[in-house]
DNA sequence: AAATGGTGTTGACAGTGTCAACACCATTTG
DNA sequence: CAAATGGTGTTGACACTGTCAACACCATTT
């Protein structure tokens, strides 16, 4: 199997979207910026949507990475949710377009399980956070199930609307690092 | 000025949003649906995303108004808050197609001034019952300003977590509900 | 030596957003 | 009253887009 082209596609579409924004991107120009001819990334993704979603795969796996890399000691399980989440923050705003793909409605479940799989696994890192913090404290929420949902559901929503700039809009929206410790420390 | 053609593009584009969704929205198709021409379009809406822009505000109204309709009577001011969120989150699984238009990345502020305008009245609007919730319990949180922007990340990520497919893969976000009566109970 | 299959190409088709040029017609202006 | 204006509509045109079919090349397998 070369996976060198296939390779060279995928750096050419990421370096695209970093440059351009996803909407820049079309197979025609990234074969082109490949070096290659226009159909040429039909030879290895079925369809644009299917470049993109070894895009996003590639997303989650770096997002996945540098969600591990943090330390879980359970001596702070306050303080360490509190890293996680600002460094899921940072993730979003280090790469926006990409975040924003990511979180896009196209990748349904059937047609693209590598997508749903490593989406499903940062969801599944971010509840091990939350079960250290529950065992720790005496929080108000008993299931984990339910705090992850309730996290991640702030989490994401708080990125989102700093991306699309609906930040502007409500002053206390434009400090994130400070809303991820009050709600924290509110909620856990 | 003869609203009736504007109006009538824009009743056809809602209809082709509502049956095909957004992505299926084109100039030549939104004019050919309307009984007229290709470009018929351009001589009511300036391109495409104006065009869109149009609808979107048209959408923040249609929330707002539902959102006005809500009691706000001081007696329960936390219950209050649960059924704003409730009806929120129903008006996003009822119009998915719009509210993930209204809360794409395209609204800039200095280009689409209307959206931020209205958009910024729904977050007054929630601002008022986290006001009233505030003021009633000896909440953890203190200003109003954040604890409404903590509110709104957490219903809007709840939301779009939903309407993206990535409901799927937690077990806890599938009770939406629930989940808003957990979240008002923890963090007010 | 021949068949296969992966990788690449160009041609083609139907679709897109958008502008320019033109036509019609009601209103305003001289 | 006549003429100019400006709003609303049309078609032609341009440069794009995703995607398929047909074909060429070349290494590997048969």
């Amino acid at each position: 199997m070369d996976n060198a082209t296939r390779n060279n596609l995928l750096e050419t579409t990421r370096k695209l979207i970093d440059n351009r924004g996803v909407d820049a991107i079309s197979m025609r120009v990234v074969g082109r910026n490949s070096g290659l001819s226009r159909t040429a990334s039909y030879r290895h993704f079925k369809n644009k949507k299917s470049l993109l979603a070894a895009i996003v795969v590639e997303d989650f796996e770096m997002l996945l990475t540098e969600l591990l890399e943090l330390q879980n000691e359970p001596i702070h399980p306050k303080k360490n949710l509190a890293k996680l989440l600002k460094s899921y923050h940072e993730f979003a705003t280090q790469y926006p377009e990409h975040y924003q793909l990511m979180f896009d409605t196209k990748w349904d479940k059937e047609e693209f399980p590598e997508v749903a799989t490593i989406a499903f696994s940062v969801f599944q890192q971010t509840e091990k956070y939350v079960d250290n913090a529950l065992k720790a404290n005496g929080s108000k929420l008993q299931e984990a199930k339910e705090a992850t949902a309730i996290l991640y559901s702030f989490i994401h929503g708080l990125v989102e609307l700093n991306l699309n700039g609906h930040r502007e809009r409500s002053k206390g929206l434009d400090n994130p690092k400070l809303l991820i410790d009050i709600f924290i420390d509110s909620v856990f």
